[in-house]
DNA sequence: TTGACTTCGTTGCAATTGCAACGATATTGG
DNA sequence: CCAATATCGTTGCAATTGCAACGAAGTCAA
């Protein structure tokens, strides 16, 4: 009607895929693990390293509100994949790390999620490679932001 | 810790970009024309064409449950910048289009949403032609998914 | 040391969300 | 025509969410 054409539209474009993607994958663990998207997120985020992590370091990567993060955490903590403690260095801080269950569970998890990347990065072919490297691009030009909450 | 990498994992990297992008440019409509998220989305809908459109229509494009539209389309009809009425050939369908003052905002909106998009772009450089090529291959290899209800 | 200020994680609360159930309408098969 | 079934949009409700406020802990300057 007006010379906007959506369907080039950056950001929905985006939304629309990446909340399907998102969906799909989900399925995956959804009902084999129980796990929610934030918890997901954190476990896939803890299984990185084997140093524990603080919530805030998360959600600054993650792009999880801090309450999202401490939520998670705490249900992860009671189902036992997640163990938290106080950093004795800075008692502010809350430690975060997998358990030895939790370890397990990334591992049954993570060829699951290998072969689902796979999988979407087949139907571009050729173009897999650049576009993971586009994704990377758009993420480090937009900026840091803020100091406090993120969204989810 | 395995051999996962969360920073080469595809639904990982495109949700942390999708939710970035969208809140930046959300900080465009929010405070100028008290838009919500769902509410601009059926609202750039709307303005792709002159004819009225269903709820169901949207939700299947949008990837927004039925229940998110169909809210957005009332809250927007009293604030006047949408119209709802009955599909006359089938009852059960309701016809959403925009007012007046809805494409009145639009004609002010589109421009903002056209100059974001660019800056989007700008980033990518010469590989940008390819990225919006790859996220449409994407969206295209994803099942056009069940029949109820999507999330938003 | 003290007092002002900052940072961290949790929690209260209101708003948003997804899902299921519903009423209304339409379609289909007999 | 009727009964069974399907589709559409709205709504009730419980769960999730984002935001702000908070207490606890740390930092800094005087």
């Amino acid at each position: 009607m007006t010379d906007f054409h959506l369907d080039d539209f950056m950001p929905y474009q985006l939304a629309v895929l990446s909340s399907k993607i998102s969906r799909e994958f989900a399925e995956l663990y959804t009902d084999r693990f129980g796990l929610s998207v934030p918890e997901w997120r954190l476990v896939a985020h803890l299984s990185q390293t084997s140093d524990p992590v603080s919530v805030r370091e998360i959600f600054e990567r993650v792009d999880m509100d801090k309450s999202k993060v401490s939520r998670a955490a705490s249900r992860l903590e009671q189902r036992g994949y997640v163990i938290k403690s106080v950093n004795p260095a800075d008692r502010r801080l809350v430690e975060l790390r997998l358990s030895e269950k939790g370890r397990a569970m990334v591992e049954e998890l993570a060829p699951l999620a290998r072969q689902y990347d796979r999988q979407c990065l087949e139907a571009l072919g050729e173009a897999a490679p650049a576009f993971r490297e586009a994704v990377r691009v758009l993420l480090e030009s937009r900026r840091p932001s803020g100091d406090t909450q993120r969204h989810g």
